[in-house]
DNA sequence: TATGTTCTTCTCATAACGAGATGAACTCAT
DNA sequence: ATGAGTTCATCTCGTTATGAGAAGAACATA
C-alpha cells in the first residue's frame, strides 16, 4: 500500500468508496462430468440469472480474512454444512481479482475470486440471497475461451462471472498437470480408474489407460497403496481395482502433461 | 458478487469501508543479479522502511482498472517514463490479493499485488509519496520462503510486503519454466548466453551451457534468429555469440524445467 | 455359459534430458 | 605478438520419460 500522502487518521469513508466481494468457482465431478456450483440471483441486477456464489467481505465490523469469506459464502448460499465436514475436505485457492470499472452496474466493486475443488457433495440448498442453487455441468454452459461474448453464445452468467469461470477452469486444468489436486475430487480412498476419470472430466479428453496407470504409480508421492481392493469391478465388467490414498507430494515430478496442446502454445 | 440482500440503491459508504490498493513487485536483472524495485516510505506507519511501490486504486472518481493503477503507481513513485517507452515493454500480470485483517495497522486494506518483468531500466527517481526509490538486489534482502519472520532475519519491508515479494519471486521462477517470459528481461535482441544469465539470476543456480543452448533452440517459437552476430565476445573471451529475437510462442513446449527441486516437491 | 468390458502389466520405438567433450573464436595479461 | 584462459556452439552417449499398442486375468451382464 503506502498511501502516506494522507494523514494517519484518514477515514476511507470520505475517500473513493470501493466494495470488495468474494466469488467462488466451486468444481466437482458428478457422473463423470465436471460441474460448477451456481446460484440463481433473486434480486436485480441480473435477477433470475445464474451466478457464482459470493458476497461482500466483512470489512471492519467482524473483519474476516478473504479465504474465510469465501468459505462462509459457499456455506451460506448453498447449505453445505461445516459440521458434517463437507467443507473440510475442500481445497481452496485464490484465483484472481476482477475490478474493471463497470463490471457491476450499480457501483465500483472489486471481487476476489476463489477456486474450490470438492469431492462429490450433495445437492445444495438455496440460502441467503440465492433463489436457487445447483451443481451445473460445465459442458452445458456453452463457454468459450473469450468468456460469454463469443458469437452464437448466450450470456448465461451474471456480471463477468463467465470470464471468471473460464479462468477458473483453465487454472484447474493446469493445476492437474503439476499438482496432485485431482485427488481432491475423489473420496479418501480411490482407484486409479477413478482418478483417471477426474483427469478426463477436467481436461475433456480421453487418456491412455495403461500409460496413465504407469504414470500415476511412478510419480513419487502421488498415491500410496491401501493394500485393499474395491468391492466391485467397473460398471460394465472388469476386475476389482486396487484402492489408493493421496500421497504426501505437493508437486508432481515429473508432471503429468496433458496431450495435444499444440494450438494453445502460440 | 451478488449481494442482493441489499436494496439496489445501496450506498457502500454506509457499509463496511474497505480500502483497495495495488502493490507492484517489479523485477529486473542488473549486473547478472535479480533486483526488485523498492521505495522508502516517507510517512508512518513504517516510515523510513522499504516497501513495494503501490497506492490507492481510484475507485469512483476517475475510476481506473487495476492494471492501469499498477502502471500508474509504478510511474508515479519511480519516475519511470511512459513517453520514453520504458513502461511499454514491461510485462505485467496479477500476482494475488492480500487482505488479512490487521495487515495495515490503520484500517482495513485489501491490496492487489502485480508482478512486473522489466528489461534493464535506469535508476528510479523518488516521486509521489516515496522518500527514495531504488533497484535492490533480491539476494541482499535475506528473504526466506516463510516471509520476513524467519530466525536471524530482520524485518526489512513494510506491511506484509516481504511475503508478497516471496510469492512474486516464486511465481517468476515458475513462469520461466513454461513461458518465454525470460525474454522480457532482455533487450529486443539478445544472445543465448544472455538469456541463460536471466535464468541463472532468477533461479539462483548455474545451468549447463550446452544443454541450455540446445533446449532454447529446439523449443518451437521460443527465439528466432536475427541472422546477425553480437559485436563483442563474452566478458573474458570467447567467440561473438549470435543474436536472437523473442519468438511468437506463448508457452514453452516442452517446458524448460529447473533442476534439483527435490526438496520442494513435498 | 457366452460375450464384451475393464484393470493391470508388458513391450517397443521414439523423444527428451543430464553430463561431458571438443574445436574454434575471442579477451586479456605478459 | 604471444600465450593462457574463457566462452560459444555443437556433438556424443547413456539414461529416463513418453506414446502406442498388446495381452492376460477378472468381472458384469445377457
Amino acid at each position: 500500500m503506502s498511501e502516506s500522502e494522507r494523514p494517519a487518521g484518514y477515514d476511507p469513508r470520505d475517500y473513493d468508496p470501493v466494495s470488495v466481494t468474494v466469488d467462488v468457482v466451486a468444481l466437482t465431478i458428478r457422473d463423470g462430468a465436471l460441474h460448477v456450483l451456481l446460484v440463481r440471483r433473486g434480486n436485480p441486477p441480473y435477477a433470475g440469472m445464474w451466478a457464482l456464489p459470493g458476497g461482500f467481505v466483512r470489512g471492519v465490523r467482524d473483519a474476516e480474512d478473504l479465504p474465510d469469506a469465501a468459505v462462509r459464502e459457499l456455506a451460506e448460499e448453498t447449505g453445505l454444512n461445516a459440521e458434517q465436514g463437507q467443507l473440510e475436505r475442500i481445497h481452496l485457492e485464490q484465483l484472481g481479482t476482477y475490478g474493471t470499472p463497470g463490471r457491476d452496474p450499480r457501483m465500483r466493486v472489486i471481487s476476489v475470486a476463489y477456486l474450490a475443488f470438492a469431492p462429490e457433495l450433495p445437492d445444495p440448498k438455496a440460502g441467503g440471497d440465492a433463489a436457487d442453487a445447483a451443481w451445473v455441468p460445465v459442458g452445458r454452459l456453452g463457454l468459450t475461451d473469450g468468456g460469454d461474448q463469443a458469437p452464437g453464445t448466450t450470456r448465461r452468467l451474471a456480471f463477468d462471472h463467465a470470464q471468471i469461470l473460464v479462468d477458473g477452469l483453465e487454472r484447474a486444468r493446469g493445476k492437474l498437470e503439476y499438482t496432485p489436486l485431482a485427488t481432491a475430487f475423489c473420496a479418501p480412498e480411490f482407484t486409479v480408474p477413478e482418478l483417471r476419470a477426474v483427469y478426463e472430466a477436467v481436461w475433456g479428453e480421453e487418456l491412455h489407460a495403461g500409460n496413465f496407470h504407469r504414470k500415476v504409480l511412478s510419480v513419487p508421492g502421488f498415491v500410496e497403496s491401501t493394500g485393499t481392493t474395491s468391492d466391485r469391478g467397473g460398471r460394465k465388467g472388469g476386475p476389482r481395482p486396487k484402492l489408493y490414498r493421496a500421497g504426501d507430494a505437493r508437486l508432481l515430478h515429473p508432471a503429468l502433461l496433458r496431450p495435444s496442446r499444440e494450438e494453445e502454445i502460440r
